[in-house]
This record gives structure tokens, sequence and C-alpha cells, in this order.
DNA sequence: CTTTCCGTTTACGTAAACGTCAGCTTTGGA
DNA sequence: TCCAAAGCTGACGTTTACGTAAACGGAAAG
């Protein structure tokens, strides 16, 4: 257990580059360990969770301070209420932009839907599957 | 009918500035018509479909040149089917980048919700309504 | 021991998407 | 008629998210 990883392990796994990652951790989004006289970073199985939720925030359009502050966000202890409150809106804004995102994407896939009909009828193939 | 608008209105409709709007001109992805000698914009109703295609695919995470070639495929005439297979093409990659997000924000939204009524449980609320 | 990786820091470069002037018409009112 | 609001065209500035290059260190393999 305990398991670790390299930056390079972890830019292959993602497919991205190390120089984004060391940018990410410039951004304090990331913290690795240091090893070595060369001090090269040895990231944690957390680090990696961190990197994975960065990702996907940022496929999901969020710029990376606002990642960052979400992220910080789930990871305090939280303990007093006005910061609580102050949690629970900025998470609720959030969760207002998601559900937003969700409505364009079944729109789109709406619009898709048809246009793929459309050309496949020209074409004469059969249909595609259905998306759910 | 043959609404027309100006360039302030759609900026107001979708609170955006008409710098933005310009911009997207600059970049293809509108081409209003033109009044009076001092040339103002005038925008079609076809025009304002367009703009509001462009705000959803940035709502998306699309970059504008990636809005523009989506858009014109979708008004292009598509008759010889070497274009079709690629317009099919593209569809399903976009597509596949779309559920992809779907997938995030589903993920993202159920992290949000075990928080939140963890938050609520220790400031003594009730849980909030249910996301479907 | 030298070469070859892998890794590090520092620093400048860049593309995208506008913001922000500046300077110049045009057009509807008082 | 004169002014203010609205619009136009450059053109330069700015932020974000890295890319890229320079110059160096440790470590392991031949």
């Amino acid at each position: 257990m305990t398991q670790t990883f390299s930056i390079t392990e972890l830019a292959r796994e993602f497919d991205i580059t190390p120089r984004a990652i060391r940018f990410y951790e410039d951004q304090g989004l990331l913290a690795p360990a240091r090893a070595g006289s060369g001090k090269s970073r040895v990231y944690s199985n957390r680090d990696r969770t961190r990197l994975k939720l960065t990702l996907r925030g940022k496929r999901l359009g969020l710029a990376l301070s606002e990642i960052r502050e979400l992220i910080d966000m789930y990871e305090s202890p939280k303990d007093e209420a006005a910061q609580l409150t102050k949690f629970v809106e900025v998470l609720s804004s959030h969760r207002a932009q998601l559900e937003q995102q969700r409505v364009d994407i079944e729109a789109q896939l709406q619009e898709i839907g048809a246009f793929e009909s459309q050309c496949r009828k020209r074409l004469g193939e059969k249909p595609a599957r259905r998306v759910a």
C-alpha cells in the first residue's frame, strides 16, 4: 500500500505533460513530497486523486483557480458555521452551473442525433444506436 | 416577422459585451448584415440563433474555432458522400466528448450532494431537495 | 568515467478571448 | 443647430494555461 508515483508516471497515465503537472503545483493544486538530494517530486495516492479532480474540473470548463478553491473546500475540516454556510453557497452555485451544462449537453446531443440520422439516411445506412 | 436586433440588444439579452459579439464576428461565427452609411450591424433571427449556439458551445468548454467548425458543418449543404462520412465522424467524436462531460457532471453532482448533506447536518438544517 | 536518462529551476514565449482605450461617424432629440 | 448616445475601426493590453529552451544535478549502465 501507500503507493507512490513519479511525475512522468502520472503524466503518462493522464496523458498530460510533466510541465502541466508542475504548473498545477505552482497554482496550489498539488503539493507532492520530495525525495533524494535532487528533490524529485513524489506523488501519493491522495495527490493522484487531486490531479484527477483537477482534470475533471478542467473538462467541465472550470478555471484552475476555481478548481483549487473547490478542492481546498472539500478537504478542509469545515467546522465553523460561517465557513460551512459559505461552502454550501459555493456548492449551490457550482451545482447550478453543472445543471446548466447538463441541459446544454442534452440539447447538443439531440441536435447531433437529428443530424446524424439525416446523414445516415442520405448515406443509405442503418440508423445509429440510440443514446439512452 | 423577420425581426432584427442591434448589437447592444443582443449584448443585453445574452449578458455579454458588444466587443465580444464583434470578436465572434472576427472569428467567423457571425456575419450580420450592415445598414446605414455608418455601416451598423443588423442581426437577423438566424444570427441570433448562431450567437446562442456559440454561447452554449462556450459553456461546454469548446474553443471558438471548434464552435465555428461545428456550426458551419450544421449549416453547410452536405451533399457528397465523403463529406457526409467525415461529418458523421466529427459528430461521433463530439458526442463522445459530451458523454464524458455528462459522466463528469454526474460524478461532480453526487460529490456535491454528499458534502452538502453533511454540511447541513452539521448546521442542524434539513437536507436539501434531491436533484433527480 | 563518461554517457544517458530523468528530474529540477528559471525564464521567456504564445495562443485564445476578450478588455480597454483612442479617434472618428451617425443619428435622434432638446 | 448642437449635443449625447450608439456604433465603427484599429490597436495595444491582459489573463490563463501551459510550451519551450537553457542550464544544471543525481543515478545507473556500459
